[in-house]
DNA sequence: TGAAATGTTGGGGCG
DNA sequence: ACGCCCCAACATTTC
């Protein structure tokens, strides 16, 4: 008997660790809530993640083993209580996992067991696509090109046909739901209500995305109000969805070079992040660019709790950060939007930002989370400059000209004409009062003024200089 | 996958 | 016909 166990590959197609174990006989399926990996996961990835073990598990006939302990005490613990002659796994290039993996191998190996490892989780592993010298790419643009050079991914593996899997007692196990992952005050109903995680979901709204949005993709993928984004990114983060699925799906399907391109440079961005993740593990507590190690962020509780709740007073800043609290999710244009603001508006440390997304978001990934926020903080490799700040006016009204997603999650502002929705602060007194509005009452005047703090922000970044 | 300031160009109105 | 100004459109520079 085998041992088959479940990670970041919450699927059974295309999954190879799977399917190799289970051509080689009969296998028992685990997942292991790691005590030190729960430390990590978002609070609304929790969510995520226990409905989807749930499927999971009833699509393996209620077979899983569930455990709540450390992984490298627990799994030569069940390959010795059931004499397994191999584990079975995807692999998964977090540092902590890197780590943690490499030690339950040689643990393994020292008792016998048999280690079998694949891969999976990306078009190309982190270190896979590397310069002709060795060294990791630092640029997008040129990792793009070397990936597409080294050809399509392999074609995506069928589930298997015949499952044959053990359902046993073993010692320490715990039901799904003792994992306690889901919260004791239920405040996951916006996510219910607009998520359905598991493989099935996943490949259900793959399929819509292909037919309905993918052609549209390079036109409107801008456009917060438009539901043109494939929202598959927590499928791909718990692997309910593989990545070479999804790029074999896009390229076969009928849709523009420009916009099946455009999409598969964006998931190529992911792979990205994991390569630099892989490479630069550092980056996630720490600015890479050296020199902006040193700025003087600021740290104001008020200003910061008014960013999180979506209460800073410009729309659509606080549209996004709403929009995540409720649903688990935000547009990608508004999250550029929103970080920016926090970081060159309030001058406070992209590293909370970060944190705060890791939290709410259902789709929250170490690896891309940290590239993106150092990607807008102007600290990151291949980042923007620091210089470059979004003005939210000018974003909102370019990006949500007529405001259909400021409404949606701020509601109190659904009154005013486009023409005030931007900022909201500058409207004459009679078209508040049309609407309805009393500025600071109903909805905040703005926390900052926008000139003077990124005045502020540019002064902190000429002081790096010395 | 900035924004604002500054510079350049060219068409058109006008004396 | 010509120079002059205005200004929109676009390009470049700077932060």
């Amino acid at each position: 008997m085998n041992i088959i166990w479940f990670r970041r590959d919450l699927r059974l197609a295309d999954n190879q660790a799977l399917a190799s174990a289970v051509s080689a006989g009969e296998c028992l399926p685990i997942y292991i809530l790691d005590e030190a990996e729960e430390t990590e996961i978002s609070g609304a990835g929790k969510w995520w993640l226990h409905q989807s073990l749930d499927q999971l598990n009833k699509a393996l006939d209620g077979t899983m083993h569930f455990f709540k302990s450390s992984a490298a005490s627990i799994i030569p613990q069940v390959a010795n209580e059931i004499n397994a002659k191999a584990v079975y796994w995807n692999n998964c290039y977090e540092p902590s996992f890197v780590k943690r993996d490499k030690e339950i191998e040689e643990i393994l190996q020292k008792s016998g067991v048999n280690c079998q490892r694949f891969e999976g989780a990306h078009l190309w592993k982190p270190g896979a696509i590397v310069k002709g010298d060795g060294t990791p790419y630092k640029i997008f643009g040129p990792y793009l090109k070397a990936s597409i050079a080294s050809g399509p991914p392999p074609e995506p593996l069928s589930p298997p046909h015949k499952l044959q899997l053990k359902k046993v007692t073993l010692s320490g196990e715990v039901h799904l739901n003792d994992l306690n992952l889901l919260p004791k005050i239920k405040w996951f109903g916006g996510m219910a209500a607009r998520w359905e995680p598991g493989e099935a979901a996943a490949k259900k709204l793959l399929n819509d995305f292909v037919a309905n949005r993918l052609s549209h993709y390079s036109k409107e993928r801008n456009y917060p109000a438009r539901d043109i984004l494939s929202r598959l990114s927590p499928y791909l983060h718990y692997g309910e969805l593989s990545p070479a699925t999804l790029w074999h799906a896009v390229q076969s399907s009928r849709s523009t070079t420009a916009d099946k391109g455009k999409f598969l440079s964006e998931l190529t961005w992911r792979d990205f992040a994991y390569s630099l993740l892989y490479h630069f593990p550092e980056t996630v507590t720490q600015s890479y660019n050296v020199r902006l190690q040193k700025l003087r962020w600021q740290y104001n509780k008020a200003l910061l709790e008014k960013w999180q709740k979506g209460q800073t007073g410009f729309p659509i800043v606080d549209a996004g950060m709403r929009q995540m609290w409720q649903t688990g999710y935000m547009h990608n244009r508004v999250r550029m939007i929103t970080a920016s603001f926090l970081v060159k508006n309030l001058l406070m440390d992209w590293r909370i930002g970060a944190e705060w997304f890791m939290d709410c978001l259902v789709d929250a990934d170490l690896a891309v989370n940290t590239m993106n926020w150092q990607w807008v903080a102007g600290t990151g490799l291949d980042a923007a400059p620091f210089f470059r700040v979004f003005n939210p006016v000018l974003q909102s009204k370019k990006y949500d000209p007529d405001g259909t997603y400021i409404k949606t999650y701020v509601p109190e502002l659904a009154g005013l004409p486009k023409s005030a929705l931007h900022e909201p602060w500058k409207a004459k007194a009679t078209v508040l009062k049309a609407a309805g509005i009393s500025l600071g009452k109903d909805y905040p005047l703005p926390c900052i003024d926008l000139q003077t703090s990124v005045k502020e922000a540019l002064k902190a970044f000429e002081e790096t200089k010395f």
